[in-house]
DNA sequence: CTTAAAAGATGACTTTTGTCAGTTCTCAAA
DNA sequence: TTTGAGAACTGACAAAAGTCATCTTTTAAG
C-alpha cells in the first residue's frame, strides 16, 4: 500500500526537483494514471540518437549518460542525468527526433510519461510552461560555458573540472571516493579526449598528490589544487 | 510618415523571423510605445559579460558576435546574430546577468525592448511563451552539436564547417565572396583556435583550391570538398 | 577457484596545435 | 601621396594531444 502510494506522482518527492512541481494535483493524477515505471539495468539504453520519443523520462533512481556520436565516430558525453532530472523533454518540445543517446550508468528506475501529457500541460498550464522555459534558459547558459571550455581549455583543465563536477554533483562514498564510478573511457568521453590521455593525466594528478585511485575508484585529495588547474595554472 | 509607420513593431517585418510573431496587435503596440531604436557602430559593444540586461535587443540590421572569455583569457564566439534575432532573452528569462558579450561586427540598427514588456507577455500570452520555449529547445539541440564539434573535431574540420556556415547563413556578395567579412582573429574565435593556425589552415585550403582570398575576403570554390573535410577526410 | 574478456596502464611515436618573433600587406588619416 | 598602425602572414620551435602496440590488472562467468 505504501509502495503504491509512493508510486503516484502526487506523492512522489522527485518532482520537487524539476518543472513538474508547477503542476496541479489533478494534472499530476492524470500523469500518474498514464505513466509507466521502468527498470533499466546498467549499460542498457533508454533511447538512441535519432529516435522519436513518445514521451519523457523522469529519473527516480540511478544515473544516465547522455551522449552523441561525432562524425569522427567518437562518443561525447554531453550530460549526466540523475535523480529528479527529466530526459527527452527537449525533443518532445521541439517535436524533433532526439539528438542524444541515453545509457544507464548504473541500475535505474525511471518513470516514462507519454508526451501528450506534457504537451497538453504546456498548452494549458502557463506556470508549467514558464518553469520549463526558465530551466531551459539556464541550460543554454551552461551549454555556452561548456562550449567555451571545450574550445579553449586543455585536457588537463577539463579533466580537473570534470572531477570537481563529479565530486560536487554526486558526492563521495563512505571511504571518500567519488560516489559515481565511471570507466576511464566514460571520463574521457566527458572530457572530450582519448582514453589513454585521460588515464595518463589521472596518473599525473596522482603523482602530484591531487588524487588517489583504487581500481577504477578515485578520491580527490586536493580540490584547491584541482581548481587551480581547472583555471589554468 | 512611411518611416514612422515602419518603425512601429506592428508593421515591422523583422518580427516574422522570431518569437515576437506570436504576439497580438495590442501587445505589439505596447512594445512599440516603450521600445527604443539604437544605432551601434562597427566594433561597439551592445552589452558586456556580467551585465544585468534591462531588456532584449531585436536586430533590424547588421550583425553582432556573441562571445565569452574563458578562464585562459581567450575569447570564444558562441553565436553570430543577425536580422530578426533577439539577443539577451535568455538572461531576461533566467533573471540572471548575461554570460555573453555582444559586439557589432558592422553597423547595426537594433530595437531595445524593456524587459517588463517581455516578462509580462510571458506571464499572460501562452502562445508567446510556447514560441520561445520551442525556439530554446532547438537552440539547446544546436548547442549540443557545437559541444561535440568542439570536443571531437580538428581545427581543419571546424574551420571548414565555419566557412560553410558563413556561406549558408550570410551568403555571398556580387563577386562570390562571403558576404559577412570577419577578421582572421574573429574566425579563429569562432573555430576556437589561435589566429595563426587559422591563417595557416586558410592558406592550406587555398593551396588545395578549396577557396580563394582577396585581402580579408574569402570565396569558397569547392563546397563539396569543404564538406568532406568537415566530416573528417 | 579458474580463466577468458574487458578495462586499465604504459611506452614509443606521430600529428596537431600553440607560441613567439618577426615580416609584409592594407587601408585610412594626415 | 605619404605613412604608420593594425591586420595578415610566415618560420621555427615547443607543447599538447592522438594513435598504436603491448602488457597488466580487474572482473565476472562458468
Amino acid at each position: 500500500m505504501a509502495a503504491h502510494e509512493e508510486s503516484r506522482c502526487e506523492n512522489c518527492i522527485i518532482r520537487q526537483l524539476n518543472s513538474l512541481k508547477a503542476l496541479k494535483k489533478e494534472e499530476l493524477k492524470a500523469i500518474s494514471d498514464s505513466k509507466e515505471t521502468r527498470t533499466i539495468k546498467k549499460g542498457e539504453p533508454l533511447f538512441k540518437e535519432g529516435e522519436k520519443l513518445n514521451g519523457v523520462f523522469c529519473v527516480r533512481n540511478g544515473v544516465s549518460k547522455l551522449s552523441k556520436i561525432s562524425d569522427n565516430g567518437k562518443d561525447q558525453i554531453v550530460k549526466i542525468a540523475s535523480k529528479g532530472e527529466v530526459m527527452g523533454q527537449r525533443s518532445v518540445i521541439a517535436e524533433e527526433a532526439t539528438n542524444l543517446s541515453a545509457v544507464a550508468l548504473n541500475d535505474m528506475e525511471v518513470c516514462f510519461i507519454p508526451k501528450t501529457n506534457i504537451t497538453a500541460r504546456i498548452e494549458d498550464n502557463p506556470a508549467f510552461t514558464q518553469a520549463i522555459l526558465k530551466y531551459m534558459a539556464q541550460e543554454l547558459k551552461l551549454a555556452d560555458d561548456v562550449i567555451v571550455n571545450m574550445a579553449q581549455k586543455t585536457v588537463n583543465q577539463r579533466l580537473a573540472e570534470a572531477l570537481l563536477y563529479l565530486d560536487k554533483t554526486f558526492g563521495q562514498d563512505d571511504e571518500g571516493y567519488l560516489a559515481l564510478i565511471l570507466s576511464r573511457s566514460d571520463i574521457a568521453d566527458v572530457v572530450g579526449t582519448a582514453t589513454e590521455l585521460c588515464i595518463r593525466t589521472l596518473a599525473k594528478f596522482k603523482k602530484e598528490q591531487l588524487l588517489e585511485t583504487k581500481g577504477k575508484r578515485i578520491k580527490l585529495l586536493d580540490k584547491k589544487g584541482l581548481t587551480q588547474i581547472k583555471e589554468g595554472f
